[in-house]
DNA sequence: CATGCTGCTTACGTGTAGGTAACTACCTCT
DNA sequence: AGAGGTAGTTACCTACACGTAAGCAGCATG
């Protein structure tokens, strides 16, 4: 069988969409970046992170956490001294994430100017 | 007023938020970006969109469409000749979120590698 | 004149993301 | 003992994203 230039065309374009879609899997939805770039910045317990992000509640930022937890992104240690301490440190590996981070960023910025004039 | 330490802290990592979120509004879901990608790729009609993307339906091809002209990011092209030709194409806009794809594709990639081993 | 392609739209249904409010269990401080 | 902080959980609800199936108008082809 022999691949006509349009077949050829869309395998290319699967090959570029399969990971994006894989990558948006792990990064689409209102909260998830904006939860790892709080843990980035320090913010490393619940009440602290939950206070960093405008408008978030607990029942949705346990969820997430929980999320990003078997994604690898984050790690919850617990401290068991007393008072038990709980905190959420971003992990070696989400740290791959961040160049993805920066370039939605630096859009971001740019769409705002685009959208209000710069 | 002075602003202590963990005040700073949050300030700069809602500078960092803000953007990131307007950003997320537009990329997020399941679908907006595959077919930004479709278009770049040179698909640019409906028909041809629609199959080069598994598993989408046509309602939400043309509500996606739709959502991405309002953002500036593809433009409806009709040609009225007969038979009536319709075309999307990305806009000059749209280039700008290039960069983003291939973070979020570069990661994607190496993604599948961090849970199958590579 | 029937079949099939294009570019959609419509009706209907489900699932999940996300929101609200209240509550718990434990600890501390006064 | 009461007020307040931490780390969530629970029940309930709503809205929208997304899916399925079908249909339609216009054109082309055998």
């Amino acid at each position: 069988m022999i691949l006509t230039e349009g077949d050829s065309k869309q395998v290319a374009c699967l090959a570029q969409m399969l990971p994006i879609r894989d990558a948006l899997e792990v990064v689409s939805g209102k909260w998830k970046i904006l939860i790892l770039t709080s843990i980035m910045h320090g913010n490393r317990r619940f009440k602290e992170i939950e206070r960093s992000i405008p408008s978030i509640n607990p029942k949705v930022l346990a969820k997430e956490l929980k999320g990003l937890e078997t994604h690898q992104l984050v790690q919850r240690i617990v401290h068991d001294d007393y008072p038990v301490l709980i905190e959420y440190v971003a992990t070696e590996y989400s740290h791959s994430l961040k160049k993805v981070m920066l370039e939605l960023h630096a859009w971001g910025v740019n769409h705002h100017k685009q959208l209000f004039g710069k």
